[in-house]
DNA sequence: TGATTGTAAATTGTTAACAATCCGTTTGAC
DNA sequence: GTCAAACGGATTGTTAACAATTTACAATCA
């Protein structure tokens, strides 16, 4: 149940990654609008790559876009919608384990332990975006697993959650929590597993 | 609560709406790629708005994107993954009636009741297509009433749902159906709209 | 002064040409 | 005859220039 590794990410993969992690990094304000023309200059290519980015962040939900004015970096979700979008990724999360934990092989969990040691280190340099990087990219590998399908909808829902997170602190209990549900998807225990994901959702 | 009228809908969108709504139709197959050039042409624009367009369908799941392979039309969803996805419809749905159902206003029932006027036009001359649209259209007012931001991810999930709709007969059922709805909504009976969209929602 | 119109700079939207990549076909060696 | 490398057309990816629109600021008038 490899993963099919994309060799060749696209210059607008790269570029969407890029902005999306500084925008939840907190990096950008939502006062200023992005100028296409920085970011072209930045990048070292064309607006044509940069614009795509944008449109898709916008879509996304990260971004705003409004017509012959550009993007801004949108507020975080309503307290309401906020816990409506968590509620909707737990349950993403439980499904797409469900799908997949019976058909990862030893390979898979030795990615996800990669995973896991990249976390541990970025919690040890303190490295906040690495670490929010690497917390996710365990969720995304059992999304991707189950189904590729169904990642685009669970990175907008999870975007819009980090819009406004706050928890970046307690570095022990993240890599204690993600070391949980390895640790279960390796016993193949689907309702272990469920459970971990839950708790660290937060 | 009347929606902002984008009184200026953007080529993109435009194109986006005509291509989403010709491909759930099954105007298309998935064997042939798409080409940027010909849907150029027959738009009257370059390639540029085109390529925006199907990134835009891409990302929302009606079509697949491969780099440098341009793209093609999705396949519709496994079993297991339509009835999560339609499990999730229904729930984002009930939540955003929850939360704009007591602050719609008589003009938005009005709308509404445009929408059913329509529906049922399309009904009686019997266009599939229309059909489809306007039953689409009376769910996307509540969503968007409630929250433009589940907007997205709604479509996302709606449209991959549609990519095996097999239920465009019965046209009396449809419209009483909405009519349910309407009718529930205008009471602003919260739990009674829930379950006619509920049952509409199969 | 305060509001309003006109103008110029800045920015986004679109286009057409060019570069890079893919794919089917041919060519050539063995 | 079979396989692999190489060619050529078709298609996507990127760029830079141009058009349309917005925004900021100055000039004008009540």
């Amino acid at each position: 149940m490899q993963l099919a590794e994309h060799s060749v990410r696209s210059m607008r993969e790269q570029i969407v990654d890029t902005l999306r992690a500084e925008v939840l990094a907190g990096a950008w304000t939502n006062h200023a609008p992005v100028r296409e023309q920085a970011l072209a200059e930045r990048f070292g290519v064309s607006r044509g790559p940069i614009r795509d980015a944008l449109q898709e962040l916008s879509r996304e939900g990260v971004l705003v876009y409004r017509p012959n004015k550009g993007v801004r970096v949108n507020t975080p979700p309503a307290e309401a919608e906020r816990q409506f979008l968590q509620a909707m990724r737990r349950e993403m999360e439980s499904f797409c384990l469900s799908q997949c934990i019976d058909q990862l092989t030893p390979t898979d969990d030795e990615q996800l332990a990669g995973i896991l040691a990249e976390l541990t280190r970025a919690c040890d340099s303190g490295d906040l975006s690495s670490i929010a990087d690497c917390d996710l990219a365990m969720h995304r590998y059992l999304v991707r697993s189950a189904s590729s399908e169904l990642e685009a909808i669970w990175q907008s829902i999870t975007s819009r959650l980090l819009m406004d997170y706050s928890r970046i602190d307690r570095f022990d209990q993240i890599i204690s929590e993600h070391e949980a549900i390895l640790e279960a998807v390796k016993q193949r225990d689907l309702k272990s597993a469920q459970l971990a994901i839950n708790a660290n959702i937060i």
